[in-house]
DNA sequence: GTGAAAGCGCTAACAT
DNA sequence: ATGTTAGCGCTTTCAC
């Protein structure tokens, strides 16, 4: 038995239609703003609407419009400042144009990916918005979407697929000005602690990393390639690898901040100066970069900002404003972040 | 113009039905399991659904059973290890229950506490679980929801009223913890900077260090408790606070771990050891705990299991299995996490 | 075990 | 500027 329910029955377009003696379909048009509906009628309708305490009914709309003003999102996880800034960001755009975000995370398993990828479809979103799961290889799962025309954009780990546009940051300039900023401060062998190659953030910023080698003369040593899952475990068991190197590498460059830090650690805890014996540079500007001591070098670059973008198109794309077919990448700015864990000329602080 | 649509068609039950030959009636139940239908039937219907490409539209079947099966989320921010938890554990017991989600933040601010309330209310969902913003300081923009009998769920950060339940842990206790834990350690002069205390979370801790103090007969001493509002940069405030103390404290015990990083960060970089001139206290166990110098004391607690326990008393009680109308309160356990920021005795380690 | 038929609340084409 | 009407796709009562 419920104890409290009062009021429990809802109020229509009909209800209100009948206390203001006019035809349902006026009040439709009034609460929808419609420019043919009298501004007084308007008016009287509005505050009918709020004094009975009406509500409308996204279900009746939804059926009828065949519409569902509805954007799925899905992510691999929702525990980083990056992440939460997009999503943020996505809320921003997606609410002003009227929109409702469905949110789920893949948890990193392909898996999981999919099962969240077909509730959106059964929840008939009108569009997603995707960054990949660790361990995706292909997108059938997203197939359903194409074949009915309905948008799939990425974002930050994207796919490479004709019929879907990315949004991303440029991984491999990134990744080269700070495997550059290594060098310049006398790092000759550099270890690049990657993650999964399948996901272009990964597999961009290993080729940032052998360009900057290229382009500075240095020979690349595939032995200081080390491929994991870049967790904070996996920067334990890197350091361990790293101090058996013969000789010890001079920098490291890790995919991110969470793998560098934990790595950064153990090898200081083995006896390592950070960063007279090994410089170190991460990815992602993570809280945690600004705690470890010394403080970590890394790549800053605009959640917020990815995500509005991504709702943007998306919703442009959707109205009919603009056509996101023809858009194959949209790339955004990103900022090498110098801190004290690579610099060994203190002066230049 | 869309490049490509394949297929735009939707297959309704009764495209099923027709190519059956059987009515459409027979078809929605066959989809939905029910008994009364012939085995052979159903597995025709299933077969010829898939074979179709059929999908169930939620929006007719929502208007037609008048319920949603949608639990709205309203949290303050996304971007924590223990958010995300609390989501995953939600998320887990709602898809297996046949409820989705809707997530949306609040940033923190009553306002937009209040405009996704109302969203969320438009949307129909069936229930609300909600962790309040930093300043919200009464739950008006829920009444809606208690007035027609919605049930609205708080965790973590709760309001005390008769009308809603709340899971939680006891926060007084282990502050209690926490402090007497200081104490221990040869502490007499503990600062302890908290939050808004609006907020249980923070006046509960705040009891909790008052209570410590009571029961190893140590004074009060007002000036000693700093209000702020836990930021990174609160807790360098605090720090410049503290360093102005005269006799400087000899504890400090902060309400979140951000906070108490930077505040202890602060303090070592004015010469301050920690712990053996100050010791160091946080709370929830971030990541950032653990890679700090010392690594920091904090409390842990479990929000994947909170975000089950909340989801779950939720949908039994949507189901009618049991009726949270009764339950004022659900409490979790946490538990007290030693690290060296607050060791003064090394060999107790 | 299956079918016929009504209706959930809304919108939009058409009519006035 | 407003009204009439049909129908979006599904579930469910009542009938057989």
């Amino acid at each position: 038995m419920q104890i409290i329910s009062t009021g429990n029955k809802e109020i229509t377009i009909y209800d209100i239609a009948r206390k203001l003696n006019i035809s349902p379909a006026t009040v439709s048009r009034g609460l929808n703003d419609h420019p043919a509906v009298n501004k007084e009628t308007k008016k009287k309708i509005f505050s009918m609407a709020k004094e009975m305490g009406y509500r409308s009914n996204t279900f009746a709309s939804n059926l009828r419009r065949q519409r569902t003003n509805t954007i799925g999102v899905i992510v691999p996880r929702l525990n980083s400042n990056f992440m939460s800034s997009v999503i943020a960001g996505m809320e921003k755009v997606a609410n002003q144009a009227g929109y409702n975000l469905i949110i789920s995370q893949s948890l990193e398993t392909a898996k999981k990916e999919a099962t969240n990828a077909q509730t959106m479809f059964n929840s008939r979103v009108d569009g997603l918005l995707v960054s990949l799961a660790y361990d995706t290889d292909n997108i059938d799962h997203f197939k359903d979407f194409l074949k009915k025309g309905i948008p799939v954009i990425f974002f930050d780990r994207v796919f490479n697929h004709k019929q879907c546009t990315g949004i991303v940051i440029d991984n491999i300039k990134a990744a080269q000005e700070v495997t550059a900023h290594l060098i310049g401060q006398g790092c000759r062998r550099i270890v690049h602690i990657t993650g999964n190659l399948k996901r272009n953030v990964y597999a961009d910023r290993l080729k940032g990393y052998k360009y900057a080698l290229t382009d500075h003369n240095l020979a690349l040593d595939p032995n200081l390639i080390l491929e994991t899952n870049l967790s904070v475990e996996a920067g334990v068991e890197a350091a361990e690898k790293i101090l058996q190197m013969n000789p010890l590498p001079d920098g490291v460059f890790a995919a991110n901040d969470a793998c560098a830090v934990s790595c950064l650690q153990t090898l200081k805890q083995a006896g390592i100066a950070i960063p007279q014996d090994i410089a170190f540079a991460g990815f992602n500007n993570d809280p945690v970069s600004k705690v470890v001591e010394p403080n970590l070098t890394t790549v800053d670059y605009p959640g917020s900002e990815m995500g509005e973008v991504a709702a943007q198109n998306l919703i442009n794309h959707l109205n009919g404003t603009a056509n996101i077919n023809n858009t194959n990448t949209i790339i955004l700015r990103s900022e090498l972040i110098i801190r004290e864990s690579s610099l060994r000329h203190p002066e230049h602080i």
